[in-house]
RNA sequence: GGUCCCAUGGUCCAGUUGGUUAGGACGCCUGCCUGUCACGCAGGAGAUCACGAGUUCGAGUCUCGUUGGGACCGCCA
């Protein structure tokens, strides 16, 4: 017979009809000559009940019955009298008498409770994922990610965009992230790269002529993981020709919308604030600002460049800035212990020290008060500061004190409980400098990717003799809640162009042509101005979620050292296979 | 590559200054129970204290190392 209704969806609708349903045991609560089973599937519970009355073989099969059995039950709905209903319960009306049961399949005692909220390491979670994946916030988590992409997919059909596949095996770039490489075997010593994004191919579609790209593009990148990172993810990726910068932008923003709506049915209110990278820099030190609460930094440089206080004045003569945040009620709520714990932490971005003061009524108290105490009103108004605040200086170089208060802003911000956890803050950042340095590599690198097209008016920074570093970006990256969502930027689609771009970057016009000649040759065809972005579809789903890591959105995840304990990936593999390759292993020290 | 943290029945935790039989909750097993829904009651089983050395009369506890895991920095055009 075959199943008339999922579990969670029976309800006084049904009262009084025949149903035939199939689950799990959640839980059986045995009162002797009567027992209860709460039978769960995707949808939800319901309550069976088995006695004698109904049917006696039935009673005595549930007898048998423990957690996370597979069974199937037929019986009549009931209404529950008033005082049997469970308000708790979704279906708690009602309840099915069994007249007929069977056990599809027994089970062993789960390693875990199948249950919301339960406390097991993520390592045993994840090497019983399908067992994790019962549990109903996580089937949530997947079936929300799922109204996503039939979102995603509904709103760019209706829009004119096509929908298709790039490689998976493609041709490895040493520019940006470590690629994941697949080794050929029929020629030794080639390799595939696996792709960090189909930035390219979606690039010579657009000089194929759709005009409308998209796809959820598999992504890989062979770096550590981190709470929002996944060594494989997935891009909702999209291109367009002869649309601007702000065209996409509106585009973005209606599928933004079109998901809200979808999914948690908000409507949010477009369009989204559109801040400068310089301004997101100056306000709030971060180029991905949470604008869920306020807090922001401000520049005191002028007002102490003269400073007794050597620290303030030693900063600003030396190139550098004096700025800081007004912690609201701050001055009783933060110990000086506490605040020297913030000093050390901010040492990791090379802050030499943290300088506060608590604002009184008409003075500061603190350490350095009395370097300050003469310029106590310019200073509030120039924080914004009030009586009972606690002020946070730091004095440096601009990125290390960007650094240093945008980890501030936000860690305060957390731990004073100033963010709505229901609020959603979409923000977009634009006008972004074409390249930035690298401290690490000592060398240029592209701030999005060179094939980023300078703002209208800027190109000429590429000429022979201009500082090329000077140049902005028709580039712009969404942010939502603190947090990067995604990026996109209008495309150099001229040769000329490109290559100045590439030279700016130190390539040889021959390594340019090893690398990018495809791109470069196809450019003399008729290519079409064109620009896309990019937004992480496993990041906007587990801020959909309001979960706090990737994995909770993602079925299979990789753990935090980029293994999966369920399969035991990544493995060693046969020598045969090795061979097959031309593939030597060179087995580390220790081994 | 670096820093910090964690590892005790199936699960999550407690374990004092190093000292008798390693404790609790949940789960599991058996019995009783016809209105439970965190069912209740009675009883029971279940531990290589991650692994290996060391210190000590004595180590779950202290030291060193190893392994596994978590978080962060670097890294992520």
């Amino acid at each position: 017979m075959e199943r008339t209704q999922y579990a969670g969806l029976i309800d006084e609708s049904y009262e009084g009809q025949q149903v035939t349903l199939f689950g799990w045991v959640q839980k059986r609560r045995d009162l002797g000559k009567l027992i209860f089973i709460d039978l769960r599937d995707r949808e939800g519970l319901v309550q069976l009940v088995f006695s004698a009355a109904n049917s006696e073989s039935a009673l005595n099969l549930a007898e048998q019955m423990r957690s996370e059995y597979v069974i199937k039950v037929s019986g009549v709905v009931k209404a529950r009298s008033a005082k049997e209903v469970n308000p708790d319960m979704k279906t708690g009306k009602v309840e099915i008498e069994v007249s007929d049961a069977t056990i599809l399949n027994k089970s062993k005692v789960p390693p875990f409770d199948i249950a919301d909220g339960v406390e097991a390491s993520e390592d045993l979670k994840l090497k019983y994922r399908y067992l994790d994946l019962r549990r109903p916030e996580m089937q949530r988590g997947l079936i929300l990610r799922s109204k996503i992409t039939q979102a995603v997919h509904s709103y760019f059909d209706e829009n004119g965009f096509i929908d298709i596949e790039t490689p998976d095996l493609t041709k490895s770039t040493p520019e940006g992230a470590r690629d994941y490489l697949v080794p050929s075997r029929i020629y030794p010593g080639h390799f595939y790269a696996l792709p960090q994004s189909p930035q390219l191919f979606k690039q010579l579609l657009m000089g194929a002529g759709f005009d409308r790209y998209y796809q959820l593009a598999r992504c890989f990148r062979d770096e550590d993981l981190r709470g929002d990172r996944q060594p494989e993810f997935t891009q909702i990726d999209m291109e367009t020709s002869f649309m601007s910068q702000h065209d996409i932008m509106d585009m973005t923003e209606g599928l933004i919308a079109r998901v809200m709506k979808n999914t948690l049915n908000l409507d949010v209110k477009l369009p989204f604030d559109r801040i400068t990278w310089q301004e997101s820099m100056d306000r709030f030190g971060t180029d991905q600002p949470d604008l869920r609460f306020g807090m922001e930094l401000k520049d005191i440089s002028d007002i102490v460049k003269d400073s007794s206080f050597k620290v303030f004045s030693g900063a600003v003569e030396n190139g550098g800035q004096v700025k800081g945040i007004a912690v609201p009620g701050g001055a009783d709520h933060y110990s000086r212990k506490q605040i020297d714990a913030f000093t050390d932490y901010i040492k990791r971005f090379g802050a030499k020290g943290l300088a506060w003061a608590k604002v009184g009524a008409d003075e500061f108290s603190g350490p350095v008060a009395k370097f300050v105490n003469d310029q106590y009103s310019e200073i509030t108004t120039a924080m914004d500061a009030h009586e009972g605040d606690l002020l946070l200086f730091v004095a440096d170089r601009s990125k290390v004190v960007a650094d240093s208060l945008s980890y501030l802003r936000v860690t305060i911000a957390k731990e004073l409980d100033m963010i709505d956890p229901k609020k959603f803050a979409f923000l977009w950042i634009i006008d972004w400098p074409l390249f930035e340095y690298d401290e690490g590599d000592q060398r240029w690198v592209p701030a999005h990717h060179p094939f980023t097209m300078p703002n209208e008016g800027d190109e000429h920074f590429l000429n022979e003799g201009e500082n090329p570093y000077e140049a902005h970006a028709q580039s712009y990256d969404i942010i939502l809640n603190g947090l990067e969502l995604g990026g996109g930027s209008i495309r150099i689609h001229t040769r000329e162009l490109q290559e100045k771009m590439l030279k700016a970057l130190g390539f040889t016009p021959e390594r340019a042509n090893a690398q990018f000649g495809f791109l470069l040759t196809a450019l003399d065809y008729g290519f079409p101005p064109h620009g896309g972005l990019a937004i992480g579809l496993d990041r906007f789903a587990r801020l959909l979620a309001g979960s706090d890591n990737i994995r909770e959105v993602i079925a299979f995840p990789k753990n935090s050292k980029a293994t999966e304990p369920m399969t035991e990936a990544p493995s060693p593999v046969a020598d045969k296979q090795l061979e097959e390759l031309y593939l030597n292993v060179t087995k580390k020290d220790k081994e």
